[in-house]
RNA sequence: GCCGUCAUAGCUCAGUUGGCUAGAGCAGCUGAUUUGUAAUCAGCAGGCCCGGGGUUCAAAUCCUCGUGACGGCACCA
C-alpha cells in the first residue's frame, strides 16, 4: 500500500511538498486515522470544488477546510442551488475522480497570486490572511486552487464520500459580510466505514429531543402561538416536576432560600442594571399608564430587590436566594432549535451575596454542586472561564480582580479549564458548564459569573465588623441553566429511556382483564402515597396490544396484572432497562419503585 | 437577522403536466370480543390543503407578501 503523505516534524507534509523540499518521515497511508482523513478529506473539499466549478462555472469559491465531522467548502454562484443538487455534484465529483487525475502542486509568489486572482474576490479575501511571500496552488485537472495542503497524490483515492448537508454561510464568519454557499461533506477510507457514519448520523436523529418529545408527549410548540414559545404537556410536566423537586430539596440543604421576583420590572431599573442599554434589543418591553416596563430576561434584579429589604451584617453572609425564574429573550428566529434554544425559559437560577474572602470557597461549593448533578446524570462536561466582553460596565480593574478571582479559585483547587476570550456577561466574568450531549455537541448549561458591577450600581452594601458600609460581591449562577434545554439534552442523552427517579410515569399497570381492573388501581394509588406516577392501560384492546402500546411509552417498568396476581397479591414485572421478566409481591415491589425513585440525591 | 429547503386530518405521509365529491395507515369514537407478555375484527367520524393577496374558465398544485418549521451561518442559557 502506497503512502499518501508523511509526517515531518509532527506535521502532515503531501507527498507534492515532501518531494520538492525533500522531507522524509513516518508514511501515512489512506485508512480511517486521523491524519489520513484529514488529507482525504481536504481533498474531497477540492473535488468537490472542482464538481461545482464544472456545473456552475460562475462559481468562486472562499476556503473549503476539515472539520471535526467532515469538510466542507464556501462559495458563491449566481445560481440558484439547492439540497436536490448535492446528488448531481456527487454524481460530477465521481466521474471526476474515475479519470484519477493526478493533484500537482506549484508555488507562486503573492504578488503573482494576487495577479492571477485579481477577478476573484474571495481569493483575494483569502490571500488578505496570508502573510507569507509566497503562496502554492493545487492542480487537478483543468481544477486549480489556492492552498497550502496537504492533499492526496491524486483524486482517484476518493471513493467514498458524502455530501451531508447545504447551507449559507458569512464570509470570514461576519455577519456584517455576504453570504456565501456551504456545502458540507464527509469522507472515508473504506465504504464500511461511511455506511457506519451515515447509521450513527440516523440513530442521532431518532434521539432528537424534538422528535422524542413529540412522541412521548413532553412538550409542543404551536404556530398560533409564536415561535420559541414551548407549551409543557402533562408528561413532560411530570418530569420537570420531579427535577424541580430533587433541586429543590439540593438547595435547601446548601442554605439557599427560595424567593420571588415579579415577572416584569420597570425599565428604570434595567437602566441602572445596564441590561437596558446593554441587553435591550433581546428584551421586550410594554408601556402601561405612562411607564415602561421590561419582561425580565434575567433575575438578577428581583433579588436584589429582595436582597434591599433588609440590613445585612457581614454575620449574615453569605446569602443566597435562589428561584425558578421564568425568563423571556427575544432570540433571533434563526436560533430558535426546539428546547434547547426558546424565548421563554425557566433558570434554576440563584444569586449569592457574599464578602470579597468568600468568593473562593463559594465558587467551589457551587462547582462541587454542579459536578454531583453531572455525575447523577453521566454527563460529560467541561468548564470554560470566559472574560470582558466587549459590551460590558465597570472599569478595568475590576474586571481583571474578578477574573483573577474566578482563576485562583480553580487553579487552587485543580479544576481544569479554558479560557473563553470576551465571552463573559457585560457584567462580570464566568464559569460556564458545558455539556457534550450524545452526539458530541457542545451545550452551555451551568454558569457562575462574579459581579462586582451590579451591587455597586445598585449601592448594595452590608455592615461590617467596625460598623462600616461594605459593598458586597454577588454571584449570579444556574446549574441546569435552564429546565428547557436541559430536560431536552436529557432526553436525548436517555434516548427518552428516563431512569425512574426522573421518568414521566414509573409504572405502566396492564390489568389482563376488566376483573383486575381493582386490583390495578389500588396498586396505582399505592404507588401515589410513595410518590410514584403509573398509568393503567385497561383500553378495549387486546393483551398484546397494551403491552406493545405500554412499551413504547418508554416507560420504566411495565407491571401486568392477572388472576394468579389478584390472588396472590404479587405483580408480574417487566423491567423495559433490563428485559427481565419476574413476579414480586406487591409489598416488595412498591419497596423497589420507592428505592429506586428516592436513590438519587442531589 | 442572513442563505437554502419545506408546510395536506391529532400524528406519519400519498395526491400525475393546474381539471370530477382531497386519499391511506396510526391515533380517536361505536359495537363485537375479555384475552397471560409487542398490533383481534367490523363500522363511524375527522380537512379554511399554514394565513392574506393575485394569475386562471378552473389552484392543495403557479406568482407574491406574511407566519411557522427544518439545515447551517451569525447570535446565545
Amino acid at each position: 500500500m502506497n503512502a499518501i503523505a508523511i509526517k515531518h516534524n509532527d506535521e502532515i507534509i503531501d507527498l507534492q511538498t515532501a518531494k520538492e523540499l525533500g522531507f522524509e518521515g513516518e508514511q501515512i497511508h489512506l485508512d480511517n486515522s486521523e491524519d489520513s482523513l484529514e488529507v482525504l478529506r481536504h481533498s474531497t473539499a477540492h473535488l468537490m470544488a472542482q464538481a461545482i466549478k464544472s456545473l456552475y462555472p460562475d462559481a468562486k469559491f472562499y476556503v473549503g477546510p476539515t472539520v471535526k465531522e467532515g469538510f466542507y467548502y464556501d462559495f458563491k454562484t449566481d445560481a440558484e442551488v439547492g439540497e436536490g443538487d448535492l446528488k448531481r455534484i456527487e454524481k460530477q465529483m465521481l466521474s471526476f475522480a474515475k479519470k484519477k487525475y493526478e493533484i500537482e502542486k506549484y508555488s507562486i509568489t503573492m504578488s503573482e497570486a494576487k495577479e492571477k486572482f485579481k477577478n476573484d474576490h474571495l481569493k483575494l479575501a483569502v490571500m488578505e490572511r496570508i502573510t507569507d511571500d509566497t503562496v502554492s496552488i493545487y492542480k487537478q485537472g483543468e481544477f486549480e486552487d489556492l492552498c497550502r495542503g496537504p492533499h492526496l497524490p491524486t483524486i482517484g483515492l476518493i471513493r467514498y464520500f458524502k455530501l451531508t448537508k447545504i447551507a449559507g454561510a458569512y464570509l470570514g464568519g461576519d455577519s456584517k459580510n455576504e453570504m456565501l454557499t456551504r456545502i458540507y461533506g464527509i469522507a472515508f477510507a473504506d465504504k464500511e466505514s461511511l455506511k457506519n457514519h451515515m447509521t450513527m448520523l440516523a440513530e442521532a436523529e431518532k434521539r432528537d429531543h424534538r422528535k422524542i418529545g413529540a412522541q412521548m408527549k413532553l412538550f409542543t410548540f404551536r404556530e398560533e402561538v409564536g415561535a420559541g414559545f414551548p407549551i409543557w404537556l402533562p408528561a413532560g410536566g411530570r418530569l420537570r416536576a420531579r427535577l424541580e423537586n430533587l433541586l429543590f430539596k439540593a438547595h435547601r440543604k446548601r442554605g439557599y432560600e427560595p424567593v420571588r421576583g415579579p415577572e416584569m420590572l420597570r425599565s428604570d431599573l434595567w437602566k441602572t442594571s445596564g441590561h437596558y442599554q446593554n441587553y435591550g434589543e433581546n428584551m421586550y418591553f410594554t408601556t402601561i399608564d405612562d411607564v415602561e416596563f421590561g419582561v425580565k430576561p434575567m433575575n438578577c434584579v428581583g433579588h436584589i430587590k429582595v436582597y434591599e429589604d433588609e440590613l445585612h451584617s457581614y454575620r449574615d453572609l453569605p446569602i443566597k436566594y435562589f428561584e425558578y425564574g421564568v425568563v423571556h429573550r427575544h432570540e433571533m428566529t434563526g436560533a430558535l432549535h426546539g428546547l434547547f434554544r426558546v424565548r421563554e425559559f425557566t433558570q434554576d437560577d440563584a444569586h449569592i451575596f457574599c464578602t470579597t474572602e468568600q468568593i473562593e470557597e463559594q465558587i467551589i461549593e457551587v462547582v462541587d454542586f454542579v459536578d454531583k448533578i453531572m455525575s447523577t446524570f453521566e454527563f460529560d462536561y467541561k468548564m470554560m472561564i470566559s472574560t470582558k466582553p466587549e459590551k460590558a460596565v465597570g472599569n478595568d480593574e475590576v474586571w481583571e480582580v474578578s477574573t483573577q478571582a474566578l482563576k485562583n479559585a480553580m487553579d487552587k483547587n485543580k479544576l481544569p479549564y479554558e479560557i473563553d476570550e470576551g465571552g463573559g456577561a457585560f457584567y462580570g466574568p464566568k464559569i460556564d458548564i458545558k455539556i457534550t450531549d450524545a452526539i458530541g455537541r457542545e451545550w452551555q448549561c451551568g454558569t457562575i459569573q462574579l459581579d462586582f458591577n451590579l451591587p455597586e450600581r445598585f449601592e448594595l452594601e452590608y455592615n461590617g465588623e467596625d460598623n462600616e458600609k461594605i459593598q458586597p460581591v454577588m454571584i449570579h449562577r444556574a446549574i441546569l441553566g435552564s429546565f428547557e434545554r436541559f430536560i431536552g439534552i436529557l432526553t436525548e442523552h436517555y434516548a427518552g429511556e428516563f431512569p425512574m427517579f426522573i421518568a414521566p410515569t414509573q409504572v405502566a399497570i396492564v390489568p389482563i382483564a376488566d376483573t383486575h381492573k381493582d386490583y390495578a388501581k389500588s396498586i396505582s394509588d399505592k404507588l401515589i402515597d410513595i410518590g410514584a406516577d403509573s398509568e393503567i392501560y385497561s383500553k378495549n384492546d387486546s393483551l398484546n396490544k397494551r403491552i406493545r402500546t405500554a412499551e413504547k411509552t418508554k416507560v420504566p417498568m411495565l407491571i401486568i396484572i392477572g388472576d394468579e396476581e389478584v390472588e396472590g397479591k404479587t405483580v408480574a414485572i417487566r423491567d423495559r432497562r433490563t428485559r427481565e421478566q419476574y413476579n414480586l409481591s406487591e409489598e416488595d415491589f412498591l419497596k423497589l419503585i420507592q428505592t429506586k425513585i428516592n436513590e438519587v440525591n442531589f
